[in-house]
DNA sequence: TGTACATCAGTGAACGCGCGTTCACTGATGTAC
DNA sequence: TGTACATCAGTGAACGCGCGTTCACTGATGTAC
């Protein structure tokens, strides 16, 4: 788990100066990585409310001081998480993006490969997405506010394009329904990812989910299928 | 704001019962009903964790021990306006289907009236809807599970009634169909409505917003549009 | 119709618990000479 | 290469705040006679 852990944060002092003391020594830099291990490891299956401090200090093997060491407040722990998680997400949507323009991919190819990876991380992020959205919902923030719009920068994006693929659109208005049909998308993938009871109502696989917002995001946008 | 809230809640002791010692005086009953709207009131823009009993009782005009002589817990607030508000919501949404067949309503109007019903009750119980969705999602409890899964159930219900105009369904999974596009369109819509910068990324109308969702549905659907 | 009294309602100060945060202190690191 | 010392890291008990809940008490209601 910490070969794992470490992998997954090669240096985590970096970004979250900004939350707490930055690191000078190995050994601070270390205790970072394992506090952001244990939370991420935690809020896989717990409400952040119901993590106090005292426990992920233990599962992280440190003191509370050593917790407050690090990190200006309990809140820090989410900021930091969320500041990674933006910016990973950014890259892979976008690597996403310049493979599929690379290809030469049509309309159809495009947006199956940007829901396939949408969904690929959202399964391997589950509990922290999770984690983010409600907190962002609960506890409104600056900067809670300002990575999400940096996310949602993206559905315009997108929107450009899958407009250079205008003509394939028959949508009546196709600058209103690639934003739409983004969102669209974005939110059942999302709600029924991040909820189990959601994905009791329609039980479907992985492979499936992907084929039906693919099917529905062409058919919604007047787009001839696959 | 008073005579308002009285018409909200006809006789808020009957079902409230098993959250708390029933009224037996009217003036009891009152206090109930000023409790509720008091709660009902705060919660429209405040997160309810946040909100102190102390606050609620002071709103309600009532003491703290008035608070508890009526309820039995600060949570039991929000299981008696669930109760209400899901018996409330499968009422509106099943009348709209009775007059739907009534008037011999084709594939398209039936989806169309079905989604105009939920956003207009999304719009008018806004800030009850999205404390109870989060409170649901952060203090998971079988009485919230409970109140979901009669909700939750109106998703096949409805693809019932769907499936009765196969003949023109066209998508090669009529029966996923229904119910995925179903959940597509719930989740879209709520998601919409209750987060307000989600509506920042497709600014829309309320009476667009009905038209692009029905015809996103029509249109994963197979169905020709109206 | 009046009155007594059992029960219902309501009051608000005080209690207690949980948890985030601090702080006085000890130990580890790494750098300058 | 060794050593001294300034700074960095870490400890964990204690503090304090906020808030849900209780409880001893006062007042209101409505019913039985």
């Amino acid at each position: 788990m910490a070969d794992k852990a470490v992998g997954q944060h090669p240096n985590p002092g970096r970004g979250a100066a900004r939350w707490g003391a930055p690191p000078r020594q190995k050994r601070s830099r270390r205790t970072l990585e394992r506090i952001l291990d244990a939370v991420q490891a935690l809020i896989e299956d717990r409400d952040f409310d119901s993590l106090a401090v005292q426990e992920i200090a233990r599962r992280a093997g440190c003191s509370v001081g050593g917790f407050y060491g690090r990190l200006r407040d309990k809140e820090a722990l989410l900021h930091a998480l969320d500041d990674r998680y933006v910016e990973q997400f950014a890259t892979r949507i976008e690597a996403t993006w310049t493979r599929a323009a690379s290809e030469g991919a049509a309309l159809p190819d495009l947006i199956r490969q940007t829901i396939a990876t949408l969904l690929r991380f959202h399964r391997e992020h589950r509990g922290l997405i999770r984690t983010l959205v409600l907190r962002a919902r609960t506890k409104p923030d600056k900067q809670y506010r300002k990575r999400e719009e940096r996310l949602h920068a993206l559905v315009p994006r997108f929107g450009q394009l899958l407009l250079r693929r205008r003509r394939e659109i028959h949508h009546p208005d196709p600058a209103l329904a690639v934003r739409f049909g983004a969102v669209m998308v974005l939110l059942t993938l999302r709600e029924l990812v991040l909820w189990e009871h959601l994905a009791r109502i329609v039980p479907i696989s992985d492979t499936r989910l992907v084929n039906e917002l693919t099917r529905a995001f062409l058919a919604y946008l007047g787009a001839p299928g696959d």
